[in-house]
DNA sequence: AACCTATTGTCTCATTTTATGACAATAATT
DNA sequence: AATTATTGTCATAAAATGAGACAATAGGTT
């Protein structure tokens, strides 16, 4: 596993990201593949001696989607003693050709550290790291199995984003920066997995007087063109 | 330090708890004090390998308060690089002729899971462990200055604790099992530091149909004697 | 050009929730 | 028996939300 061990890591703390997207009609997230192994697991990885925890993970965004200056949430620390599967472990450093006697510090008991990311998903390109063989999209209800707990650990973090949804108004960050009220409709939709009123709906985000409106978008659609709004 | 050397910790992890206790007027924290040290700290400890995080900081409470069943939630890791302040750890090493050799580890970077437990401070009898000569309350707006970032650490479990308590009803975990329609509310109070509306709290908590309603509670006093309520 | 269609922005009215004050009931004291 | 402080509940006002109506469009159809 290239690369590795030359640094030092804080030994048995990893970090795992649930990162969002919204492609306009569905919440989806970043799933990873590690080579030659059919495992499916959210991007992670270790925090270096020297690195605080949060800024390992802004890096670790970083290197797969390329996207700097995200929303970042941490949101808990998974800290049971039975959450470490090794077998998928081992499948990866094995089908990595690793020294398993070097890197057999990644089979101890790890706890790790969960963050989610909200990013708009059209500014994103996905790009797989050295240690997997692709990257994608997965609707939240169209999930792969994944290794270890990392399955719990989307379920989590889902209850956290759709508690925070509304309180700490963070829909913005799955929207370009300019949107239709229809799309901010729709993410909060797509979130909270249940319709909502449209009236009741445009009231209370006008109410809460956090938008700024711009130019009408005119979408070649017949019916009336729709403001676009930005957050203040 | 004696015991430590002994056991197998997870290295560069350890928890800290924030334990609220409401005196019927004020809402105070269990803070204790190092042998010779005049240093001020959260009660915490360290996570032993094959120890999942939960029932470290669980077995923590239990030890420093008595108290097993206790409403514990774990909130937050702080990851800060620059949390450590290894001179106060240093002091309370030296003041206990420690072997700093062996306990160097002690001095490492450590990040830290932050738990906040509510306890009913009438049943409770603080008792200092090993380390510590002391342990008492404080008032959250009178606490001493704290080692590391441990006050930062108490601001922030409040900020959640403020957030949860009406969402997750958990004001009833700072009270005896009986408690009147005033009691409760002035843990709310106390919890949120702002005065509440008596008619409209009680209408709010009666709607509810979370409390169960018992005998009055005569107080000798000179006046209606109120109900008193459990949580269902 | 006149009409048609789907969506949007805004309004109205009904319903529900919350705010605010009023008031009678009551446990002990005077 | 009158007084006092507090409690439980109700009455009314104010605010928030639910649910629908409707006119204003941007473009398509005839």
């Amino acid at each position: 596993m290239k690369g590795l061990e030359n640094k030092n890591f804080i030994p048995n703390l990893s970090f795992d990201c649930v990162i969002f997207g919204f492609n306009g009609k569905l919440l989806k997230i970043l799933i990873l593949e590690y080579q030659n192994t059919g495992v499916y697991a959210l991007p992670g990885g270790f925090i270096e001696i020297g690195q605080s925890i949060d800024d390992a993970a802004k890096q670790g965004v970083k290197e797969r989607t390329g996207l700097d200056n995200v929303y970042l949430d941490q949101f808990y620390i998974f800290g049971d003693v039975h959450r470490a599967d090794s077998e998928h472990m081992k499948r990866i450093l094995t089908a990595n050709n690793d020294n398993t006697e070097e890197n057999s510090w990644m089979l101890e008991r790890f706890n790790t550290v969960g963050y989610y990311a909200l990013i708009n998903y059209e500014e994103v390109t996905p790009t797989p790291d050295e240690y997997s063989d692709s990257i994608g999209w997965y609707a939240i209800d169209e999930l792969p199995k994944l290794m270890m707990d990392h399955n719990n650990i989307v379920e989590k973090a889902l209850k956290v984003l759709r508690n925070n949804l509304s309180e700490k108004l963070i829909g913005m960050n799955l929207l370009p920066s300019k949107f239709t009220m229809k799309q901010l409709q729709m993410v909060f939709e797509a979130v909270l997995d249940q319709k909502l009123r449209r009236t009741t709906f445009q009231r209370k985000m006008l109410s809460l007087d956090i938008l700024e409106r711009h130019e009408k978008l005119f979408q070649g659609k017949a019916h009336k063109a729709p403001y676009q709004y930005s957050f203040k």
